[in-house]
Formats: structure tokens, C-alpha cells, sequence
DNA sequence: AAGTAAGCGAGACGGTACGTCATGTCTTGCG
DNA sequence: CGCAAGACATGACGTACCGTCTCGCTTACTT
């Protein structure tokens, strides 16, 4: 039994909460994240500053809210990679998919704006790695778990260290802007990493 | 030729800018980055703030620009790695060394704030790129190609991938926090290069 | 004719309407007037915001109300003024005590109050005039009416002016605390309104 | 020898303060009080908020500090009563202005704050009647001064009540509009107060 | 005694203005 | 003459109230 001693306003409440969540997210997706202010979102929501600022203490966490709804809705889906028993195609057509998202403009910045605030706020951090890491991160290694099984990889090797060498090279270069992002060098990383992890 | 109409003003306007920079540098290691304002900087370096301005035209490139007098500095002596012979043992010293850097909590500070800058202004970046990155990625290379030439590593092998393999899930686990940066993990990077690119 | 279809609700109203008018009563006389805020009587009253703006329109309907309340209460008593036939003493009465009346704290701020509504709303001056000055003023003319049939005052004296050459010294006094209100101070004035209007 | 270290900016500085302060007058004359917002002043002025604040703490103030310099301007000439050495005459000249004064609905509402402000807050009280009030007194009292060494005034009346006697009821009449402001009322005080007063 | 509907407390909401803070520009007089 | 000092216009911040709007719950009357 709940002890929930007032009134149950959630309609209101769940239809605002969206409202301001999908204003922050077009105005993330649409311009410099700096120039995103309170004040734009609320205007965008056609919500009062105080509703925002009644359920979240900060823009980061507004952005970080906004993000996060946007992975949940597509949670029960996504969790499991492909696993048609060729290992190497499987990554590959992962990576090449990964790699695309970075290219859309609207979604770089999402996760430049994302990246921005879990790389100065610890806590966000934490929990961008439980909420939305670690389930991904979770279906990877079981896919991992499987070819390990299959002996297409060291069925020593540490799932972690196999993840990281396969997806920070990828990640670093489009933070950093160092190189293209193109389907040869998703290939490449798979390559490399077969070839470090392989039996 | 300089101009010779007026009194010498270089050693002022000298002084001044490494007061700035210092100064900024000493805010940036002690404070939250978002919470380090030009106003601070000036007071701290005892200048007007136009004296700031006249130079840079915003807080970033102030950052950036004293982040990059620091590494000019010792610019000479730190371009070459070590050249043992032995290229395992080379890369682990400087793996780890890297590894202990980033646990230093002010050179932490410095580094998230100058990433956060680069990772949202691409002219940025680019100066970054050419300025500091490069650089030390030629030094870099200029070993692992006297590897290649030693044998000790694939002769086709791209040394962009390479560096990437090498450093990048080091630089992953600092932004994201997702993993201790010890030795032994320093050790394991080399060990799965060495692999995937061993002759 | 009533509407018959409901039940009666009455005594709750009345209840609810009782603690808000003595709420804004407290409010107002501990506090400065801008101070005093709607959601602050209705959580001192134990009612919720609707309650109070389903009967006023406005914070100084409210307030305006309170008092009219105040003084409703007492109505039947006090509308009439001493005549022991000696006008100078019966007006020195009066007078002495107005004075000290306005010394009170707690009443003196509700009387700011008020009278800063009313400086800045014709409506409610009007209002205000009707329902508590009118009927006052009628009383005071009584008595006068009475000195000026017992041949102690002039009986074509105009009596608003009598009255205000009476009273409206003592309230610019007190409204710009330009002076004492002493009970001497009180007596001046009875002497020199008889000294002008005199037979 | 002033003890100014820094340099003198004096000139935009009151510069700003002339067109906050018109402003304020501006906005004063033409809205209900209550709507004249700082920020809206600012507007006007072509000012910084940050500007108001930095001089005055409140509205109050600066509605204040904008009727106090409007007189400040005039105050060389204007501290003099006219003495033709009829009482009668001058006194009535006199209060026709100002009842003719209180008629006009930009005054109206400048004063109609002024009193708001100085109602309820006695720090702003005494500061008025300092600056404003006395002088002014000041002036009136030389008149009546006058008026006695003619015989035409009771040597020992107490020229504070001649006045309030005088001026009170006009001004009660104005703040609660409870009659007309007309030529006639003015005459009918003079004379009560040369009644009241006279040798 | 149970049913019913008006009124209520609670408090979230869309807004407006507040007073503060940092930005980047402009001005003045000192050194 | 260049600089420190700092005032300035701008614009976002986060807070406080405003007056409006639901939402169950309470209450007083009806049957």
C-alpha cells in the first residue's frame, strides 16, 4: 500500500514532464548546448520555469533526464545484438551502425552535450553507467560470452578490456574529430580486436 | 623591424599575459571549471579584464591557451620517447607513466576542462590537434616505426590505428571513470597491441 | 427564493471564512503589508488558495474585508458619541482616545494597510467610505448637529469641515509620524476647531 | 583632499542616474504604481538592471530618490511664499495651487506612490521630510512669521498646527477622495484658519 | 445508515518580476 | 601611452508569488 497522503495529480504532472523533455531535446538537438537555457526550454514546453526547476536541480540533469527518456522507451528491444554465430559479421555490422549514429548532426550533439556533463559531474556519471551503460554494455559481453563459448575468441579474456579496445577507439576519434568514421575503420577495429582476442 | 616611436611596452605586456595564464591555470586545478569566471582570472592576475580581452577573445581559448604554454614549455626535451630496444618494456614505462598522470586531481581538472572545451568548439580542436596532439603523436610514431623496423611490430600496420588501440581505452576509462587506471592495466593495453599488431 | 436543490453548506463556509478574515488580521498586524502573501493566510487559515479567490478578487479585497469585519462586529455599540452636553469635553474624549488608538502597533499597521488600498483604488475608497467612514461621520455630525442647536457652535458651520479640521490633522500626523499624538495634542485640536467655529 | 583612488566615471555615471530617474517619473506618471516594474525602468532608461541596483536597494528608493530630485531641481527658486502683506490674499493664492496641483493625474499618481512608500516605511518618512517637507515648512513659517509681526496672526499660535490646520484637511481630502479639491474649499480653509488663528 | 454532490485542503501549474551573477564593451585617470 | 579599475548593457539564473487548475477527501443533507 502506498503512502501517498495527497491528491494524485499525475496526469498533469506526466504531461508536462514530456513536454519539457522533448523541448530539451530539440533544443539540444538544434543548437550549441551552452546556448540551451532554462528559460528556452520552458518557453518551448509552454511550461513555467518553476515546473522545471520543482523537478530538477540543474540543466544537466534536465539534458541528462531528457536522454535518459529517450533510451527507456526503446529499452525492451535493443538489448540484444545480433548473434548469428559469424562473430565477425555480427561486430562489424554493429560497429558500422555505431558508427553511423555518431554522424547525425542532431544526435552528436546529444552525446557531445551528454559527454559534456558526465565528464564534470561524477555522479551523473555513475548513473548515466547504470542506467544506460551497463545493459548495453551487459548484451555485448553475452554476445561475447556466446562466441567465447563458440571458441571464435580466448575464452580467457577480459569482456571489459575486449569492449573497450573495440568501442573507445571509435568513441575518441569522433570526440576528438581525429579521423573519419567510416564503415573501412569500423571493420578495422573488429579486425584488430579478433586479432588481439582471438583463440 | 620594430616600431620605434614609443617606450618599449613588450616586457609589461609580457609580464602580464603569463600572470593571466598562471592565474588560470591555478583556478582551473582548484575549482570546477563552470566555476571559474574571467573576473577571478583578472583579479587573480591583477589585470583589468580588458587586458584579458584584448588578447582572447573568450574563456575557452584563455584555457586553452594557458593549457598550451604549460606543455611549450618543456616542449624541447619531452618530444622523444624512450628508445631501448626493447619495445614492450618502452611502452609499458610510458603507458604507466600516462596512467599516473591522469590520477593527479589538479592535472585531471585541467585536462576535463580543456576536453570539455575541444569536444564543443571544432576550431578548437583543430588548433589542439596541431598544436599539441601532433606533436607528441610523431614522437610516438617516429618509436613504433623503429619498431616496425626492428621487427618487432607488423610492417603494414597503420600507426594511427596503433596509437589508437593503445591509448584510447586508457583515455575512455579517465573520461567516463568506468575503471581503475593501474599499472596493470597500462600493462594489459600494451600486451593486446602488441598482439594485434605483432609481426 | 433559494435554490433548493443542495444541501446547505453554510456553517463550513462560514468556518473557512472566519479563519481567513482573522488570519489576514494577524498577518497583517506583525507584519509588513508587502509581506503578506495569499498562500501565507491560507496555510494560517488552514485553507486552500481556491477558497480564498472563490470569495475576493484580490489581495486588498481581502485585507479590506478583514477589517470591515473587524469593525462590523462592534457596529450597534459605537455608532453614536458622548453628549453630555459639553461639547469640549465630549470631543477631547473622543479625540484623546482616537489618538491613543492609533499608537496601538498592531493597529497602526492594519491602518497603513488599509489606507494604502484604499490611496490606490478609487473602487475600494469608495467603498471603504460607505461602509465604515459614512456611518461613523454620521454619528460625529449627530453630535455636532446637537452642539449647534444648544448654541455652542456656529449653526451655519459646514460640518464635513468641521470634521476634517478636527481629524485630518491628527491622521497626517500620524500617516507621515510628522509629530506626537499626544492627549495634548488631541486637546489643540477640539480648542482650535471651536475657536473657528464657535457661535 | 578626497580620498578617491580609483578614476572618476562620474560623468557616464550621471548620465545613467538622469535617465533612470526620468524613467522612473515617466512610468510613474502614466501606470497604476504597482505595474511599474524595475525592469521596465531599466527598458526605458536604456539601462542595465544592475545599474539600478547598484545605486538604489529597492523600488521604493528609486521612486524615491526620482520625486526628490524632481524638487531638487526647482529649489532655489521656489522656497519663497509670496508676502504682499495681505494674509488673506497670499494664503489663498497659495492653496489654490496646490489643490489645482493635486488635480492632475500624473501628479496624482507620483504623489499617490510617494505616500505609499513614506506610509510605510519611516526610514523613507524622515528622509522626506528632511529634503522635502521642511523646507518647505520652513518657507511657510516665514510667511505666518510675517503674518504675526503685522498683528494679523496671534503671536502665540504654534505655526506646526497653523499649518496642518491649513494644509491637513486639503490633503486628506485628496488621499481618500472624499470631496472635490475645488477653489472655493481652498478659500473656505484659509479662512477657518485665520478664524481659528487670528489676532 | 448509506448515498450523494458541493465545497474543501492541497498543491502543481503557466506566468511575471524579482534581485544576482557573469559576459564582453567602454571609459577614465594613473604610472 | 598602456593598463588597472571598474561601470556599463545584456541576458540567464534560480526564487517567490500570483491567480488558475485539477485532484481526491470531507461533510452535511437527503432518502
Amino acid at each position: 500500500m502506498p503512502n501517498e497522503k495527497g491528491p494524485d495529480h499525475s496526469r498533469r504532472k506526466e504531461r508536462s514532464r514530456q513536454a519539457i523533455l522533448a523541448a530539451t531535446r530539440a533544443l539540444v538537438a538544434e543548437e550549441a548546448y551552452e546556448k540551451v537555457t532554462v528559460e528556452a526550454i520552458a518557453a518551448r514546453a509552454g511550461v513555467g520555469k518553476q515546473t522545471i526547476y520543482r523537478r530538477w536541480p540543474s540543466k544537466s540533469a534536465i539534458v541528462f533526464a531528457a536522454l535518459l527518456a529517450l533510451s527507456e522507451d526503446t529499452d525492451g528491444q535493443s538489448v540484444a545484438l545480433p548473434d548469428t554465430g559469424d562473430l565477425e559479421a555480427d561486430l562489424k555490422l554493429v560497429m558500422r551502425a555505431t558508427a553511423e549514429e555518431f554522424a547525425d548532426p542532431s544526435f552528436d550533439r546529444l552525446i557531445r552535450a551528454l559527454n559534456t556533463e558526465i565528464s564534470n559531474d561524477a555522479a551523473l556519471a555513475a548513473e548515466y553507467r547504470e542506467k544506460l551503460v551497463q545493459p548495453l554494455e551487459a548484451a555485448k559481453k553475452a554476445r561475447l560470452r556466446s562466441a567465447q563459448d563458440a571458441g571464435q575468441l580466448d575464452a580467457d579474456a577480459d569482456l571489459d578490456l575486449v569492449l573497450e579496445v573495440l568501442y573507445a577507439p571509435l568513441f575518441q576519434r569522433w570526440l576528438h574529430r581525429s579521423g573519419p568514421l567510416s564503415a573501412t575503420y569500423a571493420d578495422s577495429l573488429v579486425d584488430v580486436t579478433l586479432r588481439a582476442f582471438g583463440p
